[in-house]
DNA sequence: CCGTATTTGTGCGTATGTATC
DNA sequence: AGATACATACGCACAAATACG
């Protein structure tokens, strides 16, 4: 049993070198400096990988070699290839299907969403804290992009939102959780930028936000919830940024107050 | 070889499915439903482990079990421990340390790092997308928050801001890099905002951005680069939000042009 | 509907490198 | 320098899942 703890965390100055561990500015990975001009003899066997994806230009969703080939090409033995495989899997850089074999993954933001996640598990007060911060910066970036979204959202799109909301009403009248359209919501919302990161940080961020949203005492209104999603539309009818910004910041008032601590609202809401 | 590709997989402009990374019916995960009554007999090793950690009130640093108590007391082998640390160490939420031992990590968001840098890489030959979209983002979280920030920044930290530029500036003379002090200066910049979301996405994004840099072509003007960071610095020192705006754009103004394509600035600067 | 081939998942034994004491 | 504990590496056999004839 390792009877040390670890040295406290990493100050500004702490010349410590973890040999594999995720330090973007300490590592010789596949990015930096290793894979322009020579061979790939002391990169990792996740790198060697990556290098493999790139090389032959794979694109998400292409088949990759199965465990067995990339053993052989790769010369290593199938369980460093497997670890390997662990570790790009958890990233979402290859998919794995049990049985039928692996393919590029997405590439998605669910990685930080784990973590995130886990993060909030791990103590209350940390949950709390990362959930007002993560409020805050969903509230920072829809309210940042309301000029943009009135100027660029279509009718189409617009529509598909009338339609969320009346499903939202209809099930908050039944005394319905109404999660998926609340999600897809925002999704749409966001698209309308331009932006696919801003799109996937939104979903990552309200995927993290339900999931510690579950573990939290108390309810939510779901009728109220469903109505500040209707002023949000209608802004954007009525292609007022000011007022747009305005309904997004009442849609998440209620969710500060759920979550116990009030942080005054950081985003300028023009002035 | 693996007999077809993946039936039916979103092609890169696919508008519809754009419901990112997430697969619920895939996920009976530590967190939804299972974890509340039940046993853990069908949660995953990954979610075991994770359970282990939460049980027992683990903190980061903490020292884990070794592989071999792992596999006895979730009673699989010991290759089924390893690979799940390999999960684990991919999300950041255990941290292992050659020849010493595993640790609780410190759940940043080095995952999404990875995996968006490595994003960049795929479709880096035919638009870089992604970069672009980063910058906005960058942009659009330091310029909304530009009115904390003038508020909040106290003067020690200012110094040290000051330390920070004055070292660019020498470097520049020098014609050396001073990559460092530049992701310092960003950070810096977030923390009076006391939103620690914010630093870790800026430090992340940061990551991302200077990882794709390498990869492209050119060369950074670096007593220009110097000199934004001065007017950001002079700006927060005036307490002007609006000046503060206005170099923060500049600041990110020729990353742009190097990236080939000019996007509008997106965020809205004031009215 | 069934069997078979392919591919990933799991378990286990053992050998080797490496950091710490 | 040696001992110890741990992580890493390799190889094989079998189980489970999936696709396809």
């Amino acid at each position: 049993m390792p009877a040390k703890k670890l040295p406290a965390e990493h100050g500004p100055g702490d010349p410590r070198r973890l040999r594999d561990s995720r330090d973007p500015r300490e590592r010789p990975g596949l990015l930096g400096r290793d894979l322009r001009g020579s061979r790939p003899a002391e990169l990792s066997v996740v790198d060697r990988i990556k290098e493999y994806i790139l090389l032959n230009r794979l694109a998400p969703g292409d088949p990759m070699p199965t465990e067995n080939e990339l053993s052989e090409q790769l010369a290593v033995s199938r369980s460093r290839i497997r670890e390997a495989m662990k570790t790009l899997s958890a990233l979402d850089i290859v998919e794995v299907r049990h049985g039928y074999g692996t393919y590029v993954g997405r590439l998605g933001l669910t990685a930080m969403v784990e973590s995130l996640a886990f993060r909030g598990m791990l103590n209350a007060q940390d949950d709390q804290d990362v959930m007002a911060d993560l409020i805050d910066v969903r509230e920072l970036i829809e309210t940042s992009l309301a000029e943009v979204i009135v100027e660029r959202t279509t009718p189409e799109v617009m529509s598909a939102m009338r339609e969320l909301t009346a499903t939202m009403h209809e099930r908050a009248a039944r005394g319905e959780e109404f999660l998926a359209e609340d999600r897809e919501f925002h999704l749409l919302l966001m698209q309308a930028t331009g932006n696919a990161l801003a799109v996937q940080l939104t979903g990552a961020f309200w995927d993290v936000h339900s999931i510690a949203l579950g573990a939290l005492p108390g309810t939510t209104d779901l009728a109220q919830t469903a109505s500040v999603h209707v002023a949000v539309l209608d802004a954007i009818g009525a292609a007022d940024s000011a007022l747009l910004r305005g309904a997004i910041v009442r849609h998440y008032a209620p969710i500060r107050d759920r979550m116990g601590r009030r942080t005054p609202p950081v985003t300028t809401t023009g002035e």
